[in-house]
DNA sequence: GCCGTTTTCGGCCCGACTGTTTTCAGTCG
């Protein structure tokens, strides 16, 4: 082997990485750097962050060219290798010594970008968010060019914004807000003029859709963008931008309109014709960097894609012919690409396997046929054991395991021996009184800080299904954590792993697992990993879902259902899988009941 | 800074809205 390295005993992992390429971008922005350059470092950064395996594993173990991977050449590799291997990159330090970090948060304002954050530094010499809000506030920010009394407003009000709303959403929430939006341009025909009851009946007809990070069902949303197809374009503006929970109106165009809630949430609502309907439908989900891979796909095969539609080119470049444009699988096959899912559509690499017509067959929300995960009044629940029972068969599963908490989770009243065993009983009586749908005795399971588990092998064996989990002793070591995994996993009866990672959006970080060692563990022991459906979990992620689909991990789907209602959170769930490109076969619980049970045996 | 069914140089996705503009720059998605 070559030479030895130095490492620094420090995590870096590819969040790290990106995020020092995406200040280096935004500095360079602010300096006025060559905007390619810039759009070189954000796509870095985007390749990195997405990307499967560790950077620093791969820098360490050398095997892989770097250059090898699309989008990062000589210069960013060797900035990855200096990242990785002294902790610190000089060409983003000697940037931050020559422009105030300060001028980053001031840049994320709305309606300010790098060439007013410039301004602003070198005219006036504000450095911070404070100092603008102050200049702002004096009325001395209109006089700078290109800036005027609305301008001056604009960014006071985004500054004041900012204290209020934290910037993004839960998917669920999100959906939810979307759908009552829906129903409200719905329930709301656009009209303008008051009409005789005959014309009345001749109302606009229109199609509204959720587009956006929603509609590719991300973990988090920033704002909701839905996408209407009609004519009588001002009257649905109109109508939208009156929606009773609007703050505050960002635009109004003729079509186009932007809001914000009073919950924080932005939505942006376009409208187009029918014609565009597919066209615009693809342009607005996204994501940024899969329609900026579709389009530079279309300009070498001598087309161009806009919102309106998919265009031939002559050879000046000028739009020639309209293709394409009414549905979104015809602009896909014109580029001669198999449809790709919204769920997939990252560039992380679905544009070369819809090539080569090797896309996942993804799952969907019919195929899974049980939930393994749910609570009842008994411990922390809201509903009775009969009620949840009740509400899965009435939501077409074919089978559940009951899952309450264990005695040390005291906080969710959770269960010792005894009152399980009792539970045990009464799950047996109720099953001979239940037909079309089988009930499933099992427990959640608190793995205890040591690795032990919260319940006595001799309850344990009495279920049909043990799933555990980590409740507390968050702040254990990665290593810690393995060693309690393991030994949690050696216990025989250990079927299922729940929310892996414990994180809880916007609330708390995961433990420090280290997810490569965790996979590892579940392949030896053949423990399933969860996917947590509930909104604020969805853990295991996206990107932790493709790599366990990589590595023959195997996965199930449950809702963690803490009421009957949450058993709908299902859908979140299985958006979350299919961005993780799982097909049925890589979910244990797509299986029927006897099938699943054999499946995870153990022995 | 990256990349190559024209290529190792010369390109690099595209359009709407806003405000301060008499023709467009900045911002956003």
């Amino acid at each position: 082997m070559g030479d030895l390295v130095e490492f620094k005993n420090t995590m870096i992992d590819n969040k790290a990485i990106a995020r020092i390429f995406n200040e280096i971008a935004d500095l360079l922005e602010i300096k006025g750097d060559n905007p390619f350059r810039i759009r070189s470092y954000r796509n870095a950064a985007t390749v990195i962050e997405t990307f499967g395996e560790s950077f620093e594993k791969l820098v360490r173990e050398g095997t892989v060219d770097l250059q090898s991977i699309s989008g990062i050449g000589e210069a960013i590799s060797g900035k990855i290798k200096e990242i990785v291997e002294t902790g610190d990159c000089k060409a983003h330090r000697d940037l931050l010594k020559e422009i105030p970090p300060t001028l980053l948060e001031i840049m994320q304002l709305q309606g300010v970008g790098p060439k007013t954050t410039a301004m602003l530094w070198k005219k006036m010499g504000v450095t911070t968010v404070e100092g603008v809000e102050q200049l702002a506030a004096a009325g001395k920010l209109r006089d700078l060019a290109g800036l005027g009394e609305k301008s001056e407003q604009k960014i006071l009000q985004s500054i004041q914004n900012r204290k209020k709303v934290s910037g993004r959403h839960l998917l669920g929430d999100a959906e939810q807000t979307a759908h009552q939006i829906l129903d409200y341009l719905h329930a709301g025909p656009p009209e303008k003029k008051k009409r005789a009851k005959t014309a009345r009946q001749k109302t606009t007809s229109f199609l509204a859709v959720p587009a956006g990070s929603l509609r590719r069902g991300r973990e988090t949303i920033g704002d909701v963008d839905i996408l209407v197809a009609g004519k009588n374009c001002e009257a649905i503006i109109d109508r939208f931008t009156q929606f009773p929970e609007v703050e505050s109106v960002l635009a109004h165009g003729d079509t186009k309109g932007s809001v914000q809630l009073k919950s924080g949430l932005q939505i942006d609502l376009r409208v187009v014709e029918e014609k565009s309907f597919g066209a615009a439908l693809q342009y607005f989900t996204g994501s940024k960097e899969h329609s900026v891979a579709l389009r530079s796909r279309a300009q070498k095969m001598g087309y161009t894609i806009n919102e309106y539609g998919l265009f031939k080119v002559d050879k000046k470049g000028e739009k020639e012919e309209w293709l394409a444009g009414r549905t979104e699988e015809e602009i896909y096959e014109r580029l001669k690409l198999q449809f790709i899912p919204p769920e997939l559509r990252e560039n992380r690499g679905e544009i070369e396997a819809a090539e080569k017509r090797e896309l996942p067959a993804l799952i969907e929300l019919k195929n899974v046929r049980g939930d393994l995960h749910m609570h009842t009044t008994e411990t922390d629940g809201k509903a009775t054991l009969q009620e949840m029972v009740e509400a899965a068969r009435s939501r077409g599963l074919e089978y559940v395991a009951i899952t309450d908490h264990t005695k040390s989770t005291r906080v969710a009243n959770g269960m010792d021996e005894k009152r399980l065993e009792s539970q045990i009983q009464t799950i047996e009586k109720l099953k001979r009184k239940t037909t079309g749908i089988t009930i499933l005795k099992g427990t959640e399971c608190d793995i205890l800080a040591d690795g032990k588990l919260d319940l006595s092998d001799t309850v344990l064996e009495q279920l049909d299904l043990v799933v555990v989990s980590i409740h507390s002793h968050f702040n254990q070591s990665p290593q810690e954590i393995t060693d309690r995994l393991e030994r949690a996993f050696s216990n025989p009866h250990v079927k299922i792993f729940a929310h892996p990672t414990g994180r809880m959006l916007f609330h708390r970080p995961p433990y420090a697992v280290d997810v490569e060692k965790l996979f590892a563990l579940a392949k030896k022991h053949k423990v399933c990993l969860e996917l947590n459906s509930q909104p604020e979990r969805l853990d295991l992620n996206d990107v932790h879902l493709r790599m366990a689909r990589d590595q023959g991990v195997p996965i199930v789907i449950s809702t963690d259902s803490h009421d009957t209602s949450q058993l709908d959170h299902l859908k979140y769930g299985v958006l979350t899988a299919r961005r993780g490109w799982l097909e049925p076969r890589h979910v244990a619980n797509t299986l029927p009941v006897k099938q699943f049970l054999k499946a995870i045996a153990r022995t």
